[in-house]
RNA sequence: GCCGCCGUAGUAUAGUCCGGCCAAGUAUGCGGGCCUCUCAAGCCCGUGACCCGGGUUCAAAUCCCGGCGGCGGCACCA
């Protein structure tokens, strides 16, 4: 039988099963494990060593977005637990916070790890008091020996009253860097041995590694397993979003919340995040040593010095969701998506990359009246009066290929012959046809007692160009008509600033 | 090396838990057309994927086993 067959022999019968079933088109993030309305809180824990980048837009938009989705709380909380090799940088604080508002991101609560020293020291205690911790002054090596024979060091099994007591010495700072770690017992057997054991304070010397907002106040600072595990169950946190190299971590973190008798939140780990054309990883954007907000980086304000509007990365990442696997976003996806959102926006407006000179050889003066877009005409417009004789530029390509097929149109001016060029004057000379849209000329861009303007192609470098007089004006997203999207930088010297954006 | 996770079109994602409505959906890209004083936007048509090999089953993207491939972790970083 065949299809066709089939068809109408269900039809016939049973036409009930040809009904079509209204599909639903699942948009947004999938729905979360345990989750319940009202009660999912989410945190965006960042640490603030540099800017905010796009890698760390995707933890932060999906927390935000589950919490939105599920009218919970979200809450920014700093990890700045370490002044020594990964030192907050001041400025990424207030900067961080600016990023995440202009992504449209809102929190309920803000921490600073920093200033919970006092919280973390008295878990400690308790910790150690429920025989959960101890104090290990054992020389790396050694305790790396025992580890790897799975063998407890020798501090392992004294008393808390002991343990309590180093801790107190160092306070008092009687042990220097090195000389002491806090550690939380786990399984000394454990397959992974960073689990074994794993270090839940050490000694930071914060005379020569001053913490940015506490300075020199605390010397015993906790690790991030430590931290961030004992936060995310102080702050209610019910779900925890994050890439998939904290999975070992989470594997940590559930010893100390046996330990603590606690309820783990649920976890979801997600792949790594690529942007096809960018660097993502923080230290290699230091390296770089731009400008946290060059349109070359992968960095929120890089990108949104460069053109792309917050909702176009929002969408982006709620699309990429949280799956495991690793994910490459392509340019042209993340363009497109942006398109669509700053499209109709965006003023049209004609410059020249190419300049050649072109009289033009006119009966009488003509006006050209263009739209600032051609679907939006709350935009406006302006117009440009062309006299006889007078010189516009053209992009050189364009005039060559006028050349071969004879004629050429100028947007929303004329048509015109091409009829050769003046060598003395260095000129191309196009004498005037007719008014009307004649379809057979290519319709180009010309501009006339153009402005200078610079167009910064990030990651191939700036280049001049000449823009229509009235460019002077524009500001926010523009389209350089048949060249692609352009942010406007600003206006100095009387020269036109714009950064490329896309197609 | 050891431990762990993941493999659906060029890219991203839906479907995988609970096998059949999947002859695999959607978006973007690409090809073509329509519309349009931009090569933009919009509209229409087309293109293109279940990592490989076995097994279970009437039936496998989905369950099982084995390969292969990618990624992550193995810090007194987060």
């Amino acid at each position: 039988m065949s299809l066709e067959e089939q068809e109408k022999l269900l039809k016939e019968r049973f036409p009930e099963a040809l009904q079509e079933k209204p599909k639903e088109v699942k948009k947004g993030l999938p729905p979360l494990p345990n989750a319940e309305k009202g009660k999912v809180k989410t945190r965006f824990a960042p640490n603030p060593d540099f800017y905010m980048t796009l890698g760390n837009a995707r933890p932060a938009i999906v927390s935000h977005e589950y919490a939105r989705m599920y009218e919970g709380k979200f809450v920014l909380r700093f990890e700045d637990t370490d002044p020594r090799t990964k030192r907050p940088m001041p400025e990424a604080y207030e900067a961080i916070k600016e990023d995440l508002e202009w992504l449209g991101i809102r929190w309920d609560e803000l921490y600073f790890q920093s200033h919970r020293m006092e919280i973390y020291y008295d878990l400690l205690k308790e910790l150690i008091r429920r025989g959960g911790a101890y104090v290990c002054t054992c020389p790396p090596e050694r305790w790396r020996e025992l580890r790897d024979a799975g063998k407890p060091c020798p501090h392992r099994d004294e008393p808390p009253e002991v343990h309590l007591e180093r801790l107190e010495k160092i306070f008092a700072g009687e042990y220097g860097e090195g000389e002491a770690v806090v550690r939380v017992k786990t399984d000394l057997k454990h397959p992974d041995p960073s689990v074994r054991d794993w270090v839940a304070f050490r000694i930071i010397d914060t005379s020569k590694h001053p913490h940015p907002l506490t300075g020199d106040e605390y010397r015993l600072w906790p690790t991030y397993n430590f931290a961030a595990g004992v936060d995310d169950y102080l702050m209610g946190i019910t779900h925890v979003l994050r890439a998939r190299e904290h999975q070992q971590n989470t594997v940590k973190q559930r010893f100390l919340y046996e330990h603590f008798g606690w309820k783990m939140p649920e976890v979801i780990h997600f792949g790594r995040l690529k942007l096809e054309g960018f660097v993502l990883s923080k230290s290699k954007m230091r390296e770089m040593g731009l400008r946290g907000d060059d349109p070359r980086l992968a960095t929120i304000r890089g990108l949104r010095r460069r053109g792309f509007a917050p909702e176009a990365i929002r969408e982006i990442m709620i699309e990429v969701g949280v799956k495991k696997s690793d994910a490459s976003i392509s340019f042209s996806n993340l363009a497109a998506v942006n398109r669509k959102i700053i499209d109709p926006k965006a003023r049209r407006v004609m410059l020249v990359e190419e300049p050649a000179e072109a009289r033009l050889e006119l009966p009488e003066p003509l006006t050209a009246e263009l739209p600032w877009h051609p679907k939006v005409p709350e935009l406006g417009r302006r117009s440009y009066e062309v006299r006889p004789g007078e010189t516009v530029y053209l992009e050189k390509k364009d005039l060559i290929r006028a050349k071969k097929k004879g004629g050429i149109r100028l947007m929303e001016l004329a048509n015109f012959r091409y009829a050769g060029y003046d060598e003395e004057r260095g000129q191309h000379v196009l004498e005037f046809e007719s008014r009307e849209l004649d379809k057979r000329y290519e319709i180009v861009q010309w501009v006339k007692e153009p402005v200078r303007a610079v167009v910064w192609r990030p990651g191939e470098g700036k280049g001049c160009a000449l823009a229509e007089p009235e460019a002077r004006e524009l500001g926010g997203w523009v389209q350089m008509i048949r060249k692609g999207y352009a942010k406007v930088e600003g206006v100095d010297d009387s020269t036109l600033h714009l950064i490329y954006l896309h197609e």
